[in-house]
DNA sequence: TTTAGCACTCAAAAGTGTAGAGTGCTAATC
DNA sequence: GATTAGCACTCTACACTTTTGAGTGCTAAA
């Protein structure tokens, strides 16, 4: 059943208070601060209504209510309203971003910051996806014995390199024709595509013993491997703290202690970002509960998508209290993944 | 005038006991848990005096005395003795360290993670100053049009890039001519010696206009510039939220404040590491105010350094409470820095 | 359906009292 | 002169009580 008209207000503005006070939020305090038409008697009938229908909630028996997840997530989805930043905040914001950089790993951090100091909360990004793009140059070169480089460019413009062990007595030369070979047989695959026999059968006639051949190639192959792998970034958790909503020690320590496992963390974004977008804009969101990495039962994870090329992307986004003001946030996440994007495709 | 033989006893078993309860020790709890000879109102006569010289102090009238700044210096340098690790406490700790590392930068975080998990604490690390550290190899090499990479291997085995922009219609060959023209004359220079004169005038006979070929040059000065560049990596922040001694909020909000500026703290480290070291250990330690960082003034920091090459190193420590077990920790970090130095000469 | 009024609830803040650990000082003792 | 026992005094931490005030649900009237 619908929510009736004036019941999406009281909602509406138990959140949009709530959010801005941090106190939970009673009948006579709605009535000073909005002008409802109705006494203080009737929006409690309606907020009784609106915690038996599971929005909001008691902290105890005398207190106000504050809403629930599902709360939020009904203010979320259907009562707010996302409006564009003023000239003054896209200002700010554009002020932080440094355009002049050449690497879009350094853009992609430099919009994470962005997004960590304009938010005030925790911000992430992932690492774009790679899986599709394909590479356009590898090379082997020799650093000196016993050691190589594996140098891949990718068609995103990406650079990865990683520096593996090879037998001694391997030349410069037989380094090179393998590097040639393997060059010439990959270059235009997609990495998702590209498997240690497919490595291996890039070569031929190669005057080495085939098991050091083996080994060679599968050190070229775990470094194109890894270069496919997703690393996340994470920036600001220093800001919680500052947020009354994880003032008492325990609830900060959790979270941080659960931000500090980064490959948990990225294993949790990877997945939701999987999961198909949530209607209407280009952004996620989980509240609460529906984050389920412990420790953070409190907050809420919005997430955006970056766009390297029409196929490869990686997501951004924040995690804040539950109780944020949401329309703001999205706007500024949006804002400065729309920055990035721009700033991606500049680079090229 | 130097403390005699009782007074060091007592400052003594008033830091350990201070460290192990983290209550401030009176003279009864001192008589009890210690076998002193004498009576508690000695001991009490006895701190007195200690609190005088400025060795310990009293947080109010009526509680037990803890060490100041000047306390534990006096135990650090006079008091303490620094033992080995058992032979436990050696496996729990090379369990976390992974050598099949193949990059010097892996193997640093590596440690500087352990170094983390072992104490409890903070850990940081710096990069290798690689000033002093010479190019063997330096290609530049084409991405795409617009687009080059300056690849650099170091001589301490280090390889760094940095994609760089360079003006659109340069081919592939002309690149190929600086890059060589460029390897052959810095080739074997230290870092510091580079400069952008050095690289400019490594070029001669290329037929491209003098602008863009300063243009291209520049870039690749630039880019060996970044190289030598020091980058810190922090470890483990949020434990500091685990230790009772920042269990209130604001002491905790305003170190991982600090914290999180790293190019502040990548400069203080950097500073200290330049003056020489303190005399006999391989460590050096700063306590409390001794640290010129804000937010800091309840901790302690202790480094030390690892080595890439003989005149090659960076360094690594923890930060962590002032009211630590020293010697515990020292030789923790030195026995993680041992292995570290260890795992870097088998890189080789 | 809305409203005024009222009794009831409960957390947070402020106040009160006590226990315990510690101190400094003095005068006696080794 | 160093050491000790003894004692009055200090101050925090903790537990306990009281007060305050915002908020609720319910009832009866509009």
């Amino acid at each position: 059943m619908p929510l009736d008209d004036r019941k999406k207000q009281v909602l509406h503005a138990i959140v949009d208070d709530y959010v801005s006070t941090n106190d939970p939020v009673g009948s006579k305090a709605l009535i000073e601060r909005h002008n409802f038409k109705v006494s203080s008697a009737t929006l409690r009938n309606d907020m009784a209504e609106l915690e038996k229908l599971g929005y909001i909630e008691k902290p105890h028996t005398s207190a106000g209510r504050i809403p629930s997840d599902r709360g939020y997530r009904e203010y979320v989805d259907s009562l707010m309203t996302v409006e564009k930043l003023s000239d003054e905040e896209q200002e700010a914001i554009k002020s932080h971003i440094d355009s002049s950089i050449d690497e879009v790993t350094d853009l992609i951090k430099n919009a994470t910051q962005t997004l960590s100091e304009t938010t005030g909360f925790v911000s992430l990004s992932m690492s774009p996806r790679l899986r599709k793009s394909f590479l356009t140059q590898l090379k082997i070169l020799m650093i000196e014995p016993g050691k190589a480089l594996v140098l891949m460019v990718l068609s995103a413009g990406v650079v990865k390199d990683k520096i593996v062990r090879i037998p001694n007595y391997i030349t410069d030369e037989q380094i090179f024709k393998i590097s040639n070979s393997v060059e010439k047989h990959l270059t235009g695959k997609p990495l998702d595509e590209i498997t240690l026999i497919t490595v291996e059968s890039s070569v031929d006639n190669v005057e080495l013993p085939q098991p050091l051949l083996k080994q060679i190639l599968y050190e070229a192959y775990s470094a194109i491997k890894q270069a496919d792998e997703l690393n996340i970034y994470l920036d600001g958790e220093h800001r919680m703290l500052q947020l009354p909503d994880f003032s008492t020690m325990g609830r900060a320590r959790e979270l941080l202690g659960t931000l500090s496992d980064s490959s948990m963390v990225a294993g949790y974004v990877n997945e939701i970002a999987g999961e198909e977008h949530s209607g209407d804009g280009s952004y996620m969101i989980r509240i609460g509960q529906e984050i389920t990495l412990s420790g953070l039962e409190d907050c809420s994870f919005i997430t955006a998508t970056y766009n390297l090329t029409d196929s490869i992307s990686g997501n951004i986004g924040v995690i804040g209290p539950k109780r944020m003001e949401y329309s703001k946030v999205i706007s500024q996440i949006d804002f400065v993944t729309t920055t990035l994007n721009e700033n991606i495709k500049k680079l090229n």
